[in-house]
DNA sequence: AAACGCGCCGAAACCCATTTCGTTACGCTA
DNA sequence: TAGCGTAACGAAATGGGTTTCGGCGCGTTT
């Protein structure tokens, strides 16, 4: 009949409580527990003694009820499953952490109407500011002005200039990679890419052909579009190697073309990097370390994107202004053994 | 001069405002909001009026001082990275974003001193409950019973069986795989699996090896453990291939092993699914679908556990009694064609 | 000794919505 | 017409903390 395992619900312990052990009022508790003066030593020791015991922690809700703040933001993203929002996600969930922000997670699933009322649900919990997170780089519309709290837009753009959107840099991408195999001495470079629905894809070739461009050559063949899948890199990879013998470096539009492509090279015997050099795009670590030779790649950043989109939604709160426009953040190179040979 | 950017920083518009414009006293506005009784139709109408054109929304915190709950929980994940926390976080997102309930996302990194300063913000926070996601299916330490929350550990479970917790059944995961290769008439089964230190490699051994002793079946040479990735499931499978010529069926630890596996028996000429048939684990759709050919593999219903962890802490939130103990929930087999040729 | 200043403390207002309970006004019955 | 019931509304308490401001007691100045 001995309940083992009582159920703890002991009602959590308040400043009052504090207060009355303490032989003060609360008033007084709460200036000695947040160290203003007016009180005096002997009796702050006391307080801070009875909160200990009792190991208070003082009721956030409460307390911004008065200030007008709660500490919180909003992670609004279109698509968890992504694997871009997670380091974003992870960017900014860190950069606020440090600022005792707490951080609410909203999944859209791509359904805008689950999207609104997680939005009204975020505003309802007053957070102070809202950060929204795209599935791609396409432009997606935009909340709108008439909210009580600044907004910024990661990876996904807004089609309203006047917001704030922070995104990578995929055209200088497309750029840094052709300049690398450019760099490692390569003439005759393709393009395999993805969606062509999507706009990252059509940025990344821009790049690329910008690099070609600076360095006098043209695109072998035309760039070829379809889905970002190993599958396509197979497949295109097949084609290219078939039309264009002489290719000796491709750029491709995702880590997973990338595999696709080389799969593609060791099943007719180009030797890579020797015979043909190919980079990927993405960084995604799973797929770039464990190809063999492992994968050359462009990271964008996100974590970083993440972190700084945190940091300018702070600023926004704090400033009660929101910058506008899109910003485009940097991009990187991470070489491996697909375009240079290691030693 | 003129500014053309106002920071809209109005302050948010409360329930006294509407009952003023409404023209009658907070007390009746909000009985009118909520569809009490003992409010005229047209007192209602009026209010509700008011409160649209003023956009009018609640604040949460406000009213949660006065219910006592806020109708939020934590989630508590030691790793965002992994892959596995993902569809977990889906899930219990998604089966509270039903109930109203709003979800803080707090990431540990796999830090001890973070994961303390995170549970005492959600504390502070007055979270309703909690969800501890660990990264692996290792027991982990408790947070201890002396919370005035309860608490649902997902994925790793905690050490402590007084806490509630819910885990894939990685030994019936083993099973399953194995059952399915023999059912595929295969006789000659070998097992690479990925780091020893982790419990789920073991418990899937003890799977696989359970299945193949109620077929009157031994395992080709011993379980081998290494890490859970391609370069280890091809190097693996050379051993393996090598060392026992005749193995018909390889149950592999991971899909990136699995991955690893079909590269080598696709170097050595070994014909995938006739000659040898391949089994992975975790159904990485990103892996899985795009091996040649395409993965079959154990699937955890990840995101199906995110959601039971989130009804079980919602009953538990509701009744203020936590369950206990360790709940293993079921695998399932995903069928593909590295175990059945596709016609 | 009266006046003044200062350090320390507490009563009370405040934040915002909910809810109880008391009040008002009205219509109906006796 | 006095009495009563009821529907409709509002004052006030509530929740937990912060902040202002008034007051008290003690020490110092003249």
């Amino acid at each position: 009949m001995a309940r083992e395992k009582p159920a703890l619900k002991q009602r959590a312990v308040t400043l009052s409580d504090v207060a009355e052990r303490a032989g003060v009022s609360i008033a007084t508790a709460s200036k000695a527990l947040n160290d203003r003066s007016q009180v005096a030593p002997a009796t702050r020791e006391r307080v801070v003694a009875a909160a200990t015991e009792m190991s208070f922690s003082p009721n956030q809700a409460a307390r911004n009820l008065l200030a007008g703040k709660t500490g919180t933001v909003g992670l609004l993203t279109s698509d968890l499953e992504g694997r871009f929002v997670i380091p974003i996600l992870m960017g900014a969930e860190d950069a606020f952490g440090e600022g005792q922000v707490n951080v609410f997670l909203c999944d859209a699933r791509g359904d805008t109407i689950r999207e609104k009322h997680h939005l009204k649900a975020l505003l309802n919990r007053r957070v102070d500011g809202i950060i929204v997170v795209g599935a791609k780089t396409d432009p997606r519309r935009s909340l709108g002005h008439d909210l009580p709290v600044p907004v910024v837009y990661a990876y996904g753009p807004s089609d309203d200039p006047g917001d704030l959107s922070l995104i990578p840099d995929n055209r200088a991408g497309g750029r840094l990679a052709a300049e690398h195999l450019i760099a490692c001495g390569r003439r005759r470079i393709a393009h395999i890419t993805g969606d062509p629905s999507y706009r990252a894809s059509h940025d990344r070739v821009e790049g690329v052909l910008d690099a070609l461009a600076a360095a006098g050559l043209e695109l072998v063949g035309e760039p070829m579009y379809s889905e970002w899948s190993e599958h396509w890199g197979r497949a295109a990879a097949a084609v290219v190697f078939d039309r264009y013998p002489d290719v000796d470096g491709i750029v491709c539009g995702s880590d997973q073309i990338a595999r696709g492509v080389l799969d593609t090279a060791r099943d007719i015997g180009r030797g890579v990097p020797d015979d043909v050099a190919v980079i990927g795009y993405d960084n995604w670590e799973v797929l770039a370390t464990n190809s063999r030779p492992e994968l050359t790649t462009i990271d964008a950043n996100l974590e970083q994107l993440g972190r700084e989109a945190a940091r300018r939604l702070f600023e926004a709160i704090e400033s009660g202004e929101t910058g506008q426009g899109v910003r485009e953040l940097p991009v990187r190179l991470v070489i491996r053994s697909t375009t240079i040979a290691r030693r």
